[in-house]
DNA sequence: AATCTAATTTGATGAGTATCGAATTAGATT
DNA sequence: AATCTAATTCGATACTCATCAAATTAGATT
């Protein structure tokens, strides 16, 4: 789906095509006309009429020797108002994965066991190693601050930090002055 | 002017650079997550950007380490609105020799001397051939039949198809039954 | 100030494609 | 039917460009 209007652009990505369509615009002409207007060869014009073609914007009509090709303005405006619709913008994204940015960051921040070589600096990565760190406790469930720290050492030994950063960033919530942690 | 236009389609003539901005529709990101999402190199997504970049569709934001790009929607709309307008359109056609075919035709059938080496059978040729004898007559001047051979025999020798050609297409005059000719 | 990190730039490589000439096809004219 | 003619297809070539790795830059954190 996406793929029809990379062929789109694809076809409109020339200046000759575009003068085609150009000279399409104010009259019809023939093949061989337009290859003397662009100082090209025929076959050329040709392989430039046939992407054009393809995408529906042009087409051919037969006179005497001659093959006529005219505009098709009606798909011109058409398909020009939908570029950006919303439907074009999100077809484009439908297979890109989106948690590769999560997952490209986990990788790098652990060991084959699972536990982190580092607690991250930057924001981002620390927020991406979060998410995959809170998978660890449940939803819903209370854990003592001893529980929090024990499965925390799995990932790394500055549990206190791990458990500072979760609740800074909202991952994982206290119970008032001094209570159970949990995940929401 | 054309160059814009063309510039224009083939920044977005790439599916990667259109999930890009199907993905900055959607919110903002920093180069490193785009490079993960799409998995690429950031110095591919630079490359990318760079190019989207250029004809305003996106800008940057520095945050931090990092630098986020964000769509420019209002570019987006207007710039799809306008590709295809009558000034585009003219702008694109702007440099092409208008008679570029008459002048390819012409040097075709020509000899050095300015004769013609046979009448085109084809109507699109005939007519170019045309076009081009009839300006070695002068405007609204009249013309004895005598002297129309006269000045037609420097191009072919047969100057009674050449002259009945010519009234034919409407390029010359004649005077009432067996009167004199001229071009209007 | 020194160090770290993301982004960009540069250079190289491979894939895609615009262009042409030659061969073929489709169709009209004679 | 035979002959012309424009268009298309095919094969080859040159150029453009997407991609990556390495080097450099810009900027923030310590």
């Amino acid at each position: 789906m996406s793929d029809e209007v990379v062929t789109f652009f694809k076809a409109l990505a020339d200046a000759n095509r575009l003068k085609i369509v150009g000279l399409l615009a104010q009259q019809p002409y023939s093949v061989e006309e337009l290859a003397a207007l662009l100082d090209l060869k025929p076959s050329t014009v040709s392989h430039h009429l046939a992407k054009l073609a393809q995408i529906g914007l042009v087409s051919a009509r037969t006179e005497s020797y001659y093959n006529v090709y005219q505009l098709d303005e009606k798909a011109l405006q058409s398909k020009s108002q939908n570029l950006f619709s919303q439907e074009n913008l999100a077809a484009s994204v439908v297979d890109v994965n989106a948690n590769a940015y999560d997952q490209k960051v986990i990788a790098d921040y652990s060991r084959k066991d699972g536990s982190l070589k580092t607690i991250p600096a930057q924001r981002k990565k620390l927020e991406a190693v979060l998410r995959y760190v809170v998978q660890a406790f449940e939803i819903n469930k209370k854990y003592s601050e001893k529980k929090v720290n024990e499965i925390l050492s799995r990932y790394h030994e500055d549990t206190a930090s791990l458990r500072r950063e979760l609740v800074g960033y909202g991952l994982m919530k206290r119970e008032g002055g001094g209570g159970d942690y949990w995940r929401e």
